[in-house]
DNA sequence: TTAAGTAACCGCCCTCGCGT
DNA sequence: ACGCGAGGGCGGTTACTTAA
């Protein structure tokens, strides 16, 4: 669950936001299913008439089970997949996404908010170049990526915001920020999902997936406290302290909050 | 010690959008 | 209408692990 991932990786080129795939293969999962049981499931299918055993092969076992196998998220994400719109759930897609691809994570926290906020309209490709390369330079790779990688894995960080909507679409070298506005499905999944993740409450506020949103730990509170007039749960805050009264005992509880409303 | 399995990486090549 | 080049799918290769 709590996998450290120390390094950077390039397991994004086996696949972008594959939002359509990932909806086909959340309806073909079941609990407990591993990565090759369902490959083999959606491989039966018919529902991937479109890709080669090989892809399909790589989309189930480096894309869908990295991000909503090993998280767990897949069961949840099955039942809220037929009901949210489609940006409601990209913004879950994302968060999972980004949890599996730290560069993923780190370019929306460092780069695109960070433009957004200081006044940018758009990101170009060289941008994210500069931001992998720098990576390298420092690091965050296990070893030495080559040139073409740093080109190609720029060119998925560009590719993959645009999958879940926060970037334009298209080929230009220039893509315009979409700056996504944190839905009310997303703030009351993640809270709870972090809660049950073990995290104490001023963890859950401050949180690195919120920063996805260009939400910090103040906006966060206040996002909760707009959750708490529905009930969902109770925010007290005092100074810089945060306690929560979480009315759900279960992520199936929160579920069916969302699925109902 | 090595065969088998797995994860990470690389780059070919097709597609598609854009400019002319 | 068409050539060009960027983007991204796809499959092979390399390097590392694990088990015998």
């Amino acid at each position: 669950m709590s996998d450290i991932k120390p390094f950077y990786t390039t397991q994004l080129q086996a696949g972008l936001g594959l939002v359509d795939e990932t909806k086909l293969l959340l309806s073909l999962y079941e609990k407990d299913l591993s990565a090759n049981q369902l490959y083999e499931k959606a491989l039966d299918s018919g529902l991937f008439p479109m890709v080669s055993a090989r892809r399909l092969r790589n989309i189930v076992v480096e894309c869908f089970a990295p991000r909503y196998i090993k998280t767990g998220g897949a069961e949840y994400l099955k039942r809220l997949a037929t009901h949210l719109s489609s940006s409601a759930i990209n913004q879950l897609f994302l968060i999972y996404t980004a949890t599996a691809n730290e560069i993923l994570q780190d370019f929306i926290q460092e780069i695109y908010w960070d433009r957004y906020s200081g006044g940018r309209d758009s990101i170009s490709t060289d941008d994210a170049k500069d931001f992998v390369g720098h990576a390298v330079r420092e690091g965050k790779t296990q070893k030495p990526w080559s040139d073409s990688t740093i080109k190609r894995v720029s060119s998925y960080l560009i590719g993959c915001c645009a999958d879940y909507g926060l970037l334009s679409g298209g080929r230009g070298s220039k893509r315009a920020i979409q700056p996504v506005r944190i839905q009310e499905s997303t703030v009351l999944y993640l809270a709870y999902k972090l809660h049950f993740d073990g995290l104490g409450d001023n963890a859950v506020i401050n949180h690195k997936s919120w920063a996805l949103f260009g939400l910090d730990g103040s906006d966060v509170r206040e996002e909760l406290k707009r959750l708490a007039k529905n009930g969902w749960l109770i925010v007290q805050s005092a100074g810089d302290v945060t306690r929560i009264g979480w009315q759900f005992k279960s992520m199936e509880e929160v579920i069916d909050v969302i699925t109902q409303s």
